[in-house]
DNA sequence: TACCCGTGGGT
DNA sequence: TACCCAAGGGT
């Protein structure tokens, strides 16, 4: 370990050292430098008059703030609203959700994706209980200690709740900063410089609006296209605007072309009509979720060869295949799927969680109560309907 | 440090 | 269509 690393650490606020700005002409940074009273007061006065009215600024409480905080991760305002008011409504302290069981807080969350958020949530929600009498905690240190809590969301929750001033570096600022600066190299190669900018921005004196600030210019007018850059009150002070080159910024990385697998799915039924699900494990994509079972093709297998090898691998049970109830076709992250998906008869075995954690023989009218993936909900809607 | 992790909307 | 992006964090 070198002497650096033994004092900052990926989650730790860096120094607010004027060295580490160099990779800027120094006149710039001189200039910007000498201009950050003026910006903070004109974003905050741009925030005044056009700020948005959004519910988790009508609260001072750390938990619902916090709430906000982790459902707006990765994800838009307003695909949150209608998920944020629910939640409280159904976990309205950080004791209630402490004490929900987990396939309720999964449930809650059905459908807002990136379900390891709700797990990491309700995990720290009874460490708040169990280290911190229930109150979400009011410092750094013990805010980012906390499971899905990383240095902006820290920043994010204490600013808001506690008017501490503590950065924040989401999508959203690290594009009006990169314009700001024009910087030259996508946001990911220059984490620091832009912590640095986001650090040396923020006023003392009220880093709540500022950081809220700071968010919705991004949001509302310097967004990825069609930036509004007239209406901007960084206009003249902006790098990119300046040089005619905000549409190119911030610069992207290239991306390799997504794989495509075929999955084969089975609709298990018994004699008694009830269908057959599994839950997933708690870790990886979809952890604690449920599930129709099957799993992916192998080059050369049919889709009914493969359903019944996965159904024996996985549940220990066999099946006769039927007819096809559907094909779905599915994006996720790093890869895209097909689902297909058939209607199948169970002819012998008990169901064993051999690759899962829970199996179990569900009636159809019960299926609403268990946290199933998107991609599953048109196979649930399909079966309502036979 | 790359890579993993969902879903909906915009172009 | 296919791709990018949206209040990131964990490993």
């Amino acid at each position: 370990m070198t002497k650096s690393d033994s004092h900052q650490t990926e989650n730790t606020p860096r120094d607010r050292s004027v060295e580490s700005l160099e990779a800027l002409p120094s006149d710039f940074v001189e200039s910007l430098s000498g201009r950050v009273a003026s910006l903070q007061q004109a974003l905050l006065a741009w925030y005044a008059q056009q700020g948005r009215d959004l519910p988790w600024r009508q609260t001072r409480d750390p938990y619902a703030i916090w709430i906000s905080e982790i459902m707006l991760q990765q994800t838009q305002v307003k695909t949150v609203l209608p998920y944020y008011e629910r939640w409280l409504r159904q976990f309205p302290t950080v004791t209630a959700l402490a004490q929900a069981d987990q396939q309720t807080v999964l449930k809650a969350w059905e459908g807002l994706g990136y379900y390891a958020r709700a797990r990491n949530l309700h995990r720290a929600a009874q460490a708040i209980v169990a280290d911190h009498g229930g109150e979400f905690p009011s410092t750094f240190d013990a805010a980012i200690a906390l499971p899905g809590i990383g240095r902006t969301t820290a920043g994010g929750i204490l600013s808001a709740a506690f008017n501490q001033p503590v950065a924040i570096l989401d999508g959203n600022v690290k594009r009006v900063l990169a314009r700001l600066i024009a910087l030259r190299t996508p946001p990911s190669k220059a984490l620091d410089r832009l912590w640095l900018w986001s650090e040396r921005l923020l006023p003392t004196d009220n880093p709540r609006d500022f950081n809220q600030a700071l968010m919705d210019l991004g949001a509302t007018l310097c967004t990825r296209h069609r930036p509004a850059c007239l209406l901007c009150p960084w206009q003249s002070a902006c790098a990119a605007y300046n040089q005619n080159v905000q549409l190119e910024i911030p610069m992207t990385e290239a991306r390799a072309p997504l794989p495509h697998k075929q999955i084969g799915v089975g609709v298990v039924w018994n004699e008694q009509g009830q269908i057959l699900i599994d839950r997933r494990l708690q870790e990886g994509l979809l952890g604690g979720l449920w599930e129709f079972p099957g799993g992916k093709i192998e080059p050369g297998e049919t889709v009914e060869d493969c359903i019944r090898r996965e159904l024996q691998e996985e549940l220990a049970i066999e099946v006769e295949v039927g007819d096809r109830l559907m094909t779905i076709n599915h994006t996720y992250t790093h890869f895209k799927v097909t689902l297909n998906v058939f209607h199948c008869r169970h002819t012998a075995g008990e169901p064993q969680p051999i690759e899962c954690d829970e199996v179990r023989w569900v009636e159809v009218s019960e299926l609403e109560e268990f946290p199933f993936p998107k991609a599953n909900s048109q196979i649930i809607d399909a079966i309502k309907a036979l």
